[in-house]
RNA sequence: GCGGCCGUAGCUCAAUUGGCAGAGCACCAGAUUGUGGCUCUGGGUGUUGCGGGUUCAAGUCCCGUCGGUCGCCCCA
């Protein structure tokens, strides 16, 4: 048996790999001072239909439940978000800053970097429409890739604005359901033959070109650029109209991070969706946040070899010469347990030479041998790395653990 | 949903024109009757992903299917 087509099992080590991955996470947005909420990884399809349109729907993870309900394993959070910040928006001091590390799935077939399951770190401010909320954004995600140990030359944050060319189309008179069109030519210009994408953008092609190649200014984009020129990070960071986001509930600042070498897919990508709340609850909510997924991060970090788990070490091994095991001897391992120490010992019968070799294997930092002297209070501890062994009283083993630690 | 490549032991892989399924590592046991990393010896742990077909004979060739991988579609 295995497990379904695109979704993971993680082992000891790589469920040692996420922790470590997820713990650094909550490091840097406790620093920001985002707190962690969750949702339910099942929600109603219709809460996803709301927001996205009905192509999307082949995309997801959807099926009828025993109620017929038809019920979507969630694609994304933002929705599940909004829901709950719609329902108690006005308990919270504003601005909300709120992460989540949710488990979010997608019906297609995988390949690299995109599995049909996968965890995202996502980061929101709500109730603030101020830029500096977009940049304080940035700002945590280049921490966070910068707390792994990746620096300007790894990755770069690349930002466009959605009402830069909300304001072109509009001055260009393109009408409002063409902007679909023309946002996933400009969505393909990396990937697809110039030819293909200039009849795609029909006479508007040379212009968008051109603002490609060199921004006009634009005042907003100066605004977010200060403020991490402030910050010194702004080597971090460029302009680059070509990034769009399909969703199509962003409005302002969109941003997505690559690494420089270009060998992998987005690391992360966010931006401002000023009216999504109102679909939720009609009142106005400014809002923005990213994802980060730990899947392209974490090829990335297992590449570069940045996040390497260890496991901590065994505190004790028991050995019972010939295997002979005493009540007071399973006595003492329950006490040491319960004194906070991490004590293994063999479950079966075995020579002492087995014993040793499996506080060997398991890392252990002392053996503790226990032998029929325990009912004198006595037993002998070795020090697995000194290879030095003597005798101890029972009642100062604690003490004396504890003062190795 | 579509296309390319791939599928042999727990892992990495080998097996000539179709000719007895193997190696290293890992694992288990012993050498060693109260003391760990080394060494030596022994053990193959397998439905060659699965199901058909061709053939005297299939890991090898053909068809189907499942899975992996890379890409397309789409991108949260």
């Amino acid at each position: 048996m295995q497990p379904l087509p695109g979704f993971r099992d993680f082992y000891p080590p790589d469920f040692a790999f996420r922790q470590l991955l997820f713990s650094r996470w909550r490091e840097i947005c406790r620093r920001f001072n985002f707190v962690e909420y969750d949702g339910p990884v099942l929600e109603s399809l219709e809460l996803y239909q709301k927001k996205s349109g009905e192509e999307i729907l082949n995309q997801i993870y959807h099926f009828l439940d025993k109620g017929n309900r038809i019920v979507a394993l969630r694609p994304e959070m933002t929705p599940t978000l909004a829901r709950m910040i719609e329902a108690h928006y006005k308990e919270y001091k504003k601005p909300i800053k709120w992460f989540s590390i949710p488990q979010l799935f997608r019906y297609e077939r995988a390949q690299k970097g995109r599995l049909r399951e996968h965890f995202q770190l996502n980061c929101d401010i709500i109730g603030e429409a101020d830029l500096e909320a977009d940049i304080e954004l940035m700002n945590l995600a280049i921490d966070i890739l910068r707390s792994f140990g990746l620096g300007k030359e790894d990755f770069i944050v690349r930002i466009s604005d959605r009402q830069f060319w909300s304001e072109f189309l509009t001055k260009k008179g393109v009408a409002i359901e063409e902007w679909y069109q023309f946002f996933q030519a400009i969505d393909k210009i990396e990937r697809d033959p110039k030819e293909e994408i200039e009849r795609r953008l029909g006479g508007l092609a040379k212009e968008v070109f051109e603002l490609i190649e060199k921004p006009c200014y634009w005042e907003r984009f100066d605004v977010v650029l200060e403020g991490l020129r402030h910050r010194k990070l702004e080597e971090y960071a460029r302009i680059d109209l070509r990034i769009v986001r399909g969703l199509a509930y962003y409005t302002g600042i969109v941003y997505e991070i690559f690494d420089k070498a270009g060998k992998f897919r987005a690391i992360a990508g966010g931006g401002r969706y000023d009216d999504l709340l109102k679909l939720f609850g009609g009142e106005d909510i400014p809002a923005a946040g990213f994802g980060m997924g730990d899947v392209v991060l974490g090829e990335i970090l297992k590449e570069k070899r940045l996040l390497e788990p260890s496991f901590p070490r065994l505190d004790v091994y028991v050995v019972f010469p010939e295997g002979k095991k005493n009540a007071l001897g399973l006595l003492l391992i329950e006490q040491l347990r319960s004194s906070g120490f991490s004590v293994e010992f063999s479950f079966h019968p075995l020579k002492m030479k087995k014993q040793l070799a499996q506080a060997q294997s398991l890392n252990a930092r002392f053996a503790l041998f226990v032998t029929e002297k325990i009912a004198e209070g006595f037993v002998e501890l070795k020090n697995m790395d000194e290879r030095k062994q003597f005798v101890i009283p029972v009642e100062q083993l604690v003490g004396f653990l504890e003062k190795k630690e």
